[in-house]
RNA sequence: GCGGACGUGGUGGAACUGGUAGACACACAGGACUUAAAAUCCUGAGGGGGCGACCCCGUGCGGGUUCGAGUCCCGCCGUCCGCACCA
């Protein structure tokens, strides 16, 4: 009897993987019949090591891979590097070492830690968006996109991050911060280039309803960002011009049933009218006063309702003789719909509140159901919901659906209007003031102004002679390298210096893997059409709208370059985000954060190991460097092994919540490993080997086959119904029953070798490297990576007699024993349930009503 | 405010499609082995009552449907996540 030593058996059965190949996706030729399955992780950040809290979607999606390969599929498993963006900047800027070094450092720490864990993954296709020979064809997919029309440049108001020193996107800034600096946004206007992903925006939304493998909740965020609104534009006639010359003022709503309710225009604090007219004392004041609640969300949603009356009046389109006011307003934000709105008081909160402040008019026009119309009013509470128009002339009468519709023909025959839609989605700005990203293939010449890079010239390489002692975008500082000559006239031009979002880069990279390491161009398309879509995509939900959406869009955007056949656009199937790996927190006496293996845990109190003080527990939260609560995935290996840590991962909670990485945890599933080696190690030399046929048998032989096909059956459903933590309960049990038979009789002897080598077959998506090692032990054929998953046979995984709970009166009173699949009478039921005891007192004195045999479930015995 | 997820022992959680609630694990307690400890193995355990075979209560709260509800319906309470003066 021996231990399992995991220092040993690990780095053997990684080097007896690689030396054989085991986890090369095939080319379609030589898959033949079998059926493919593209399973993806998330790619990282090569930030600089592995810690645990990385390792739970990496273990989940290599469950998944382990698995489908196990049961005859082509699998692509990849991996490769999201290496472009800020922290190799940042980390050039401290510690004076160049963004391509410190990444390609990172990389290779990473690629180590990774490979500790066993990860089937075909290495052959890794690569680093920051290599040229990836972001080269990055470029060419930027000019394709560019010759459709989907890029574009436009002066806007952009998102600038003072500390990192560029632009974000809307997605990019989270509670008026940047997300990675987590610095207060402000304001700039910057020319900048966009993806018009607003395209789409129909497309994408739609889409969504196509992704059913898909979390809920993802899907709920994506619509949610997309951001549809039904309505109209109406076009409101100023009675007198306004300073700029405009004689119309455009309003976008989604109520034009209200429009008699109508008490008041407002307009955004920078709509270009409220600006002309900022030389104004009260408009000055106005726009001052709002100015200084900041650009932060939170001021701005408790900031109290304020406006100013413009002093210009409309007409309203419905009726000629009908004047109203015109303000300004802070409540309504210039980037959404027209930038103004019409007040209709009694049915929008915010307009009441406005009104109500100012003393406009407030006049209901939808009655709710039920309500009456001589007695219907509103106080402090607008009725948003739906019910009959009234007050309303020719609108009188009609549901607010129809009274929308009618409102809308009426606008448009009258020429004030017509229905629009608009959304909250906006064009994806990709411009970076960086160096470390993808360089925009553009030249901006003085007479011909922007022109694409001409394809000869491709690519556009970042020069490596760089200086980072100040901030901003040393590629505008270079002395040389964005002087070129404009490829139309061949006058000197300069270079575009800014680079595009690290998002781009990973919107395609499902592609590339796919596609293999071609050097001529980004993807291949029959490749592409074979792999895709991705069926298991793995990642944190972190990702939910940013990257998946874009990812959405450039595949739609590819499709219609026709770089790609994708016909529904869409390159995920199947979505799961994974639960993060959470720890204790430690806080030192000082204050300062402290890492687990500086801190020692006694009778639950914790002291710091090097000063012996008191160490302040802390919430458990989300493994991450900067609360320190992280534990090294590659000294964890070292002392544990990768199994341990995958195992852990996946029992327990299940993979869509956190998990709790505790010492008793690692305890428990070390203790696991040991206990199911030494129940395959338990069985005799001289066995049959697991795969050999087991034959007739009966008694105990028969009882351990019936479990082990029970086994197998609820571990795949597990696997299959990615409930890895129900699939580890269920080998726990297996393991906990297949070591209480230690017969030798030659037929028990046969079972317990099919037992055990269903087992090591089970385990191996999970813990491979031990599965391995268990399958050498019992004499499996070759790799246990290699082998088929175990079918279980129907007869065997079903009890020949079940037992079927009796209740009288919904209550369990006793149970008797059954053939499975027998039709019991009433009569028999009710016969054989009075022979019990526990029944028999229960309906002493009652007379039975009624008997339910529910086949194979339970008998109810209904009496009074 | 809108949208989504969720609420089960000391803890993480299980329970197929309405059919024995608490599988499996962690922590705990008792025991075996040992000079002792570690490791390992065995046993116990939702709460309450009874000497006892047993009985009562129990899946956030209140109702309902049903022979039967953790599961379905209605109404609350609470937690977490996302979005938000979006017209």
């Amino acid at each position: 009897m021996t231990r399992y030593n995991p220092k040993e058996s690990e780095p053997k059965w990684r080097a007896a993987w690689a030396e054989r190949d085991v986890f090369r996706a095939l080319t379609p030729a030589q898959a033949g019949d079998a059926p493919k399955a593209y399973v993806l992780e998330m790619f990282p950040y090569p930030s600089g090591k592995i810690h645990i809290g990385h390792t739970r979607n990496y273990a989940m999606g290599d469950v998944v891979a382990r698995f489908k390969r196990m049961r005859g599929f082509n699998v692509l498993h990849p991996m490769g590097w999201d290496a472009f963006g800020m922290p190799a900047e940042n980390a050039a800027m401290k510690g004076g070492v160049h963004p391509k070094t410190w990444t390609h450092a990172n990389i290779a720490a990473m690629r180590a830690d990774l490979q500790l864990l066993g990860l089937s993954i075909d290495w052959s296709r890794e690569f680093a968006t920051c290599d040229p020979e990836y972001y080269a064809h990055q470029q060419k997919i930027f000019l394709a996109l560019w010759k459709k029309d989907l890029v574009c440049r436009k002066r806007s108001k952009v998102n600038w991050d003072p500390v990192d020193q560029t632009v974000l996107a809307n997605e990019q800034v989270i509670d008026g911060k940047g997300w990675r600096s987590g610095a207060p946004v402000e304001t700039r206007e910057l020319e900048q280039w966009f993806f018009k992903i607003t395209a789409y925006a129909d497309d994408l939304l739609s889409g969504i309803e196509t992704l059913n493998r898909w979390p809920d909740k993802v899907r709920a965020m994506q619509a949610n960002w997309i951001g549809k609104s039904r309505g109209a534009t109406i076009r409101w006639a100023l009675t007198s011009p306004a300073p700029d010359g405009a004689t119309d003022i455009d309003v976008f709503t989604t109520r034009p049933d209200t429009l008699y309710g109508a008490s008041f225009l407002a307009l955004a604090p920078d709509h270009p009218i409220t600006r002309r007219l900022a030389d104004r004392p009260e408009v000055a004041a106005f726009l001052a006063e709002t100015a200084k609640l900041g650009t932060s969300e939170e001021a701005i949603e408790k900031a109290p309702k304020l406006g100013v009356d413009l002093g210009l009046k409309v007409r309203h389109p419905f009726d000629p003789n009908w004047e109203l006011p015109v303000w300004a307003a802070n409540f309504v934000l210039s980037t959404y719909g027209a930038g103004a709105i019409f007040g209709s008081p009694a049915g929008d909160q915010r307009d009441l509140d406005f009104s109500r402040k100012y003393g406009l008019p407030v006049k209901p026009v939808v009655l709710p159901p039920g309500a009456d119309a001589a007695t219907h009013a509103i106080e402090t509470e607008a009725y948003v919901g739906p019910g009959v128009i009234y007050n309303s002339d020719f609108l009188d009468g009609l549901s607010t659906d129809d009274a929308i519709a009618a409102a809308i023909a009426k606008l448009e025959k009258l020429g004030r209007g017509e229905g629009a839609t608009t959304w909250r989605l906006r064009d994806w700005g990709v411009s970076r003031q960086r160096y470390w990203g993808c360089p925009i293939p553009a030249i901006r010449c003085g007479s011909c102004g922007v022109v694409p890079v001409p394809d000869e010239q491709l690519p556009v390489l970042l020069p490596d002679d760089v200086a980072f002692d100040q901030p901003g975008n040393p590629l505008v500082r270079h002395p040389t390298w964005k002087h070129v000559d404009c490829p139309a006239c061949g006058a000197a031009a300069e270079r575009e210096t800014d680079t595009l979002d690290t998002f781009v880069d990973s919107s395609w990279y499902q592609f590339r893997f796919a596609s293999g390491n071609l050097t001529d161009r980004p993807v291949d398309k029959d490749q592409v059409r074979y792999w895709l879509p991705v069926d298991q995509y793995v990642g944190g939900v972190e990702h939910a709208v940013l990257h998946l959406l874009y990812a959405r869009f450039i595949s739609r955007a590819l499709r219609d370059c026709d770089l790609i056949d994708l016909p529904a656009g869409e390159p995920f199937a199947g979505l799961f985000t994974q639960g993060m790996v959470t720890h204790e927190t430690y806080t030192s006496a000082a204050g300062a954060w402290l890492s687990p293996d500086e801190v020692e845990l006694n009778d639950g109190a914790a002291v710091e190991t090097a000063t012996g003080e008191s160490v302040e527990r802390g919430h458990v939260e989300k493994m991450s460097k900067s609360k320190r609560n992280v534990v090294a995935l590659d000294s964890f290996v070292a002392d544990y092994g990768a199994d341990v840590a995958r195992w852990f991962v996946l029992s327990d909670s299940p993979p869509e919540r956190d998990v709790e990485w505790t010492d008793a945890g690692v305890e428990g599933a070390w203790r696991f490993i040991q206990r199911l080696w030494s129940t395959v190690d338990a069985l005799p030399d001289g066995a049959p080997g697991p795969l050999d046929p087991v034959g007739d048998v009966g008694g105990e032989a028969l009882a351990l086959r019936k479990l082990t096909h029970k086994a197998i059956k609820a571990v795949t459903d597990g696997v299959d119904g990615f409930r890895f933590n129900v699939a580890v309960a269920h080998v726990h049990e297996f393991v906990n029953e297949i070591r209480k038979v230690d017969g030798t009789a030659p037929d028990v002897l046969a079972a317990r070798a099919e037992g055990l080598g269903v087992l090591a077959r089970l385990v191996a998506p999970f813990m491979p490297h031990l599965a391995e090692e268990c399958w050498a032990r019992l004499g499996g054929p070759g790799l246990v990576s290699e082998a088929r998953w175990p079918d279980w046979d129907r007869e065997l995984a079903a009890d020949d007699t079940v037992v079927l709970p009796i209740q009288v009166n919904g209550k369990k009173r006793g149970e008797l024993r059954a053939a499975r699949g027998a039709a019991l009478t009433a009569e028999d039921a009710e016969a054989r349930a009075r022979a019990d005891d526990g029944v028999a007192r229960a309906l002493e004195g009652l007379t039975v009503r009624k008997v339910i045999v529910v086949p194979d479930r339970i008998i109810n015995i209904v009496a009074g």
